[in-house]
DNA sequence: TATATATGAGTGAATACTCACTAACTGCAG
DNA sequence: CTGCAGTTAGTGAGTATTCACTCATATATA
């Protein structure tokens, strides 16, 4: 009974996304990865070209998913604010669902981002986009875009990796308020505040 | 001509740190290492038991070092803004002067972490302490302890990543106002600002 | 039969670490 | 001073092991 192609792809995945988090990328051998997967070293070469290959496929996947899944979530929002209680929502809600893969992209980004070219979208640019827009149409202040970004971005990853450490027990939906009004907080000195009231 | 030991430490150290943050641990080699400082791959183990051991030694010298470091700054402000404000700028300066340290501490911070016992001081500890006791003095308001470090540690220590993949060029103490206004916008929630004006 | 899928022993290239040996310092007895 | 024993620092070829990847072979489906 042999499984169709696209179950054994899907198992390889799931595994190995599990141990390169457990253990880390270099530490997990491909003897590991197929032990786990209840399969041969070699059917994982059916699949992809080198294990170099097959951190970048499943990095590359779900990093550029994620950026669309944001920017849809963006589009859909009207004002500057609601594009950033989105944004966070479904950052939220994602990593709710599979905390691994958010370790996962955290743990090979060091490694894998230079291999990012300009034409493919990415959380950060996405961010990045709303921000500047905001700026631009004068609902929040001026200031750094990247300085901005990176401190909202902040804002809400350090969190998840907090969670991720079990220094945070509640899910990440119920932060999802918290955070998303921090990030508008830091967008906004308190004067300007005042005036968006 | 020998040289003295100490010595010959402080370049493994300098070089084999540099190397770490250029390609990683597991794919820096002890060959790597000793080309890079110039002795044989023998002499390493004079002073190391282990490569593990080099990269513990190395992460806890600096992490605990650094958590004393900022406990001091800490320390000697008198108010929680103070605290704030001190801890952001001590951060930005000990950035400045060593990215690399930095870069080293975020990549090795996911394998070392679980080494750290209860008693070694830790970033960690020491900002959630200013956090908590801010809080139970009333000078910002009552909110998850463990979320609020999250949040605030987030807003800084991301913009540093950003500046060690060059997408922030000024150097970051030229940014520590912004950051810390930005802190203690995250620690309050903009009505209670208007209390403390 | 033809095709897609899976197998796992085998291979060559690393790699971390060892160890027997050398070189240079230190301190002390004569 | 001088010689000499003890100690510390450094060397680099050698070793056992591990790992990613290959390939000849097998099997299930269409």
């Amino acid at each position: 009974m042999r499984r169709t192609g696209k179950a054994t792809k899907a198992r390889i995945e799931e595994v190995s996304m599990r141990l390169f988090v457990d253990q880390g990328v270099t530490e997990t051998t491909i003897r590991d990865i197929a032990g786990g997967a209840g399969i041969a070293e070699g059917t994982i070469y059916r699949h992809y070209r080198s294990k170099e290959d097959l951190v970048w496929e499943l990095f590359f996947k779900y990093y550029t998913g994620f950026a669309r899944a944001l920017d849809e979530l963006q589009q859909a929002a009207p004002a500057a604010r609601g594009k950033i209680d989105a944004m966070v929502r479904g950052f939220c809600r994602l990593y709710d669902a599979d905390p691994t893969l958010f370790r996962f992209l955290l743990i090979v980004q060091h490694q894998q981002l230079r291999k990012l070219t300009d034409d493919m979208p990415t959380p950060i640019r996405v961010l990045r986009g709303v921000i500047t827009q905001a700026m631009a149409e004068g609902a929040i202040p001026v200031t750094d875009p990247d300085l901005a970004t990176a401190m909202v971005l902040g804002v809400v990853l350090r969190p998840a990796v907090f969670a991720s450490y079990g220094r945070i027990r509640r899910p990440m939906v119920a932060c999802a308020g918290e955070l998303s009004s921090a990030c508008w907080r830091v967008l906004n000195p308190p004067d300007i505040d005042e005036l968006n009231k």
